[in-house]
DNA sequence: TACTATCTCATACTTTAGAGTGAATTAGTC
DNA sequence: GACTAATTCACTCTAAAGTATGAGATAGTA
């Protein structure tokens, strides 16, 4: 901040200076008013140009964020679980019965209970429903 | 696109008329040169900060918003769900059991089950675990 | 080939969840 | 005061979930 300001005092000090060289110039003959217009049109030209860069806020764009959500075979592997345990652990998510898993997958309810039991020791879960939260902050399910 | 290569074109006319004005004032001896000096200079100054603030691509500030999730009665009240059902539903998405969520809100056990039925039944879900993915999807829980 | 992991299934048993019904209490509303 | 919604609780069952153990089949690996 402090930077800033004293870069604004300089810079207009040397502004200042510049003119008034110019104007010294002009009156010795040294320069025609053509020229010393010209000049000052340029300077604050420039000048104009700095300041509408500066004064203008920037444009804010919100973009919502996609929670998005990879799963690569690394990530099931750190942590020991198997396709068919990761299969099982989907659709208990959606909200799906033992025996609606059971029938989607094309195996008996017991396969599936077998599968829950070993999803849920590997993801230190008493409960389904904690086994889905526990997914969930791991990164296995989005 | 013709429009204001025409208003472009006008303007820089009037402002050449301006210039060429005031340099008859000076020579005329109306105006002095240092009022001279500051016409050009204003008149620049605005030409650079529109130059500066047409030809520069406008800022733009990306902003990555999370998924912010906010509740308000509103929402739990579209759907009929009360206050107390709301803090089971929360705890049930938690993982938590029937049991635990009675500790947690020194409640019975049996009421925590009678509070469960009812969001069932408000939610269109047959288990728990449907009822989290139902409220997720409803915007009731983050 | 022997070993290992995965997937599958079964059986028996315990625990939890959930449905159904009824009821008492409290606070706010008409 | 009557009515309503919300909260609380109990009791009884049934269904589902979860545990424990054992075991057969298959495919990939050392």
């Amino acid at each position: 901040m402090i930077k800033s300001i004293l870069g604004y005092g300089i810079t207009i000090a040397m502004l200042l200076i510049i003119l008034k060289w110019i104007d010294y110039r002009l009156f010795t003959g040294f320069v025609s008013l053509e020229v010393y217009a010209g000049i000052i049109a340029t300077i604050f030209t420039v000048l104009g140009v700095w300041i509408g860069l500066r004064l203008t806020s920037p444009k804010v764009v919100t973009v919502e964020r996609e929670n998005e959500f990879e799963l690569d075979a690394e990530k099931l592997k750190s942590h020991g679980i198997s396709n068919r345990e990761y299969d099982v652990l989907g659709l208990m998510a959606k909200g799906c019965s033992n025996q609606e898993i059971a029938d989607e997958l094309y195996i008996s309810l017991n396969t599936v209970k077998t599968h829950a039991s070993s999803l849920f020791s590997k993801l230190d879960a008493k409960r389904r429903t904690q086994a889905i939260q526990q997914a969930k902050q791991k990164g296995l399910l989005p």
